[in-house]
DNA sequence: TTATAATTAATAACCATTTTCCAATTATAT
DNA sequence: ATATAATTGGAAAATGGTTATTAATTATAA
């Protein structure tokens, strides 16, 4: 797995770090979508001497390079995510927590934008907003 | 126009200033999805004295009382929109310009969604990203 | 018209994220 | 093994949108 970050770091000039690969991994490993203080947070045990100024400048690289992508769920912070494909996320307004949506088929409608509008499209973002079944279990409706 | 407004200030226990109505009235006669800032600039002609902080006060109050949304397409300030439906929107990575996008249906992706998560959904926001018309034409590919 | 409570304007302060700085360290090629 | 250029870590600083503060002003009701 640590193979291809590897080589395309290698690839693009840049050097291979235990820093670099243990930041990566912790994205390739979870679906919390982790901010850079997670990702810190995450790494104070093994890495008790990470710096906050490599996560920010690793996730960089990472995303120079295709291997992570960067989200912006309306919050003060950005997220990063190893799953590089297309895919919609969904946030918890009550706890913050950020979940992917699998299997979900919007080719239609991005077929029927791409079809209507003058821009020429690059991408897109489609977030959902709502409780979580845990929040929904906590909160008394 | 400013009817709805001043009516529903009042009810809400806002008063009714020239300020607030100006501000509403800039963002309900354009399709710009003006930023704080840029809301502040174009009054700078009309209201000289206008204040930034009113300003920002005005959209907090206009979107408690539900006659703006507010938008957060990935950027580092929030874009104020007195189209309060729900429509998806596309930035222009070259210029910044954050524009509608009309006639999309979007409800089978919606629906898939709900059917699919277990999120009690509340809302959600589609942002798209690609290269405007005037830009296309600007910049040599 | 008067009283009063809300609002405005201007600026300062905020504040959390992100970036910069630089000496010490480390990966890499030779 | 050595040279060297990149990277790290730690803290400090910046960033810049947003909020707080306060005296002066103004909308509203009586």
């Amino acid at each position: 797995m640590d193979k291809k970050v590897t080589n395309l770091l290698r690839e693009k000039g840049f050097k291979v770090t235990p820093q670099r690969l243990a930041i990566y991994k912790i994205l390739a490993t979870t679906k919390a979508h982790p901010s850079a203080e997670m990702i810190f947070n995450q790494l104070q045990t093994a890495y008790p001497t990470m710096s906050l100024a490599t996560v920010y400048k690793t996730v960089d690289i990472l995303r120079e390079i295709g291997m992570i992508q960067v989200l912006n769920a309306g919050e003060d912070c950005f997220r990063y995510d190893a799953d590089t494909s297309d895919h919609p996320h969904v946030r918890c307004l009550e706890c913050g927590r950020v979940d992917d949506l699998y299997d979900i088929n919007f080719s239609d409608f991005v077929g029927d934008v791409a079809k209507k509008t003058p821009y020429r499209l690059t991408g897109q973002q489609f977030y959902f907003y709502g409780i979580c079944p845990e929040c929904q279990k906590a909160t008394v409706n």
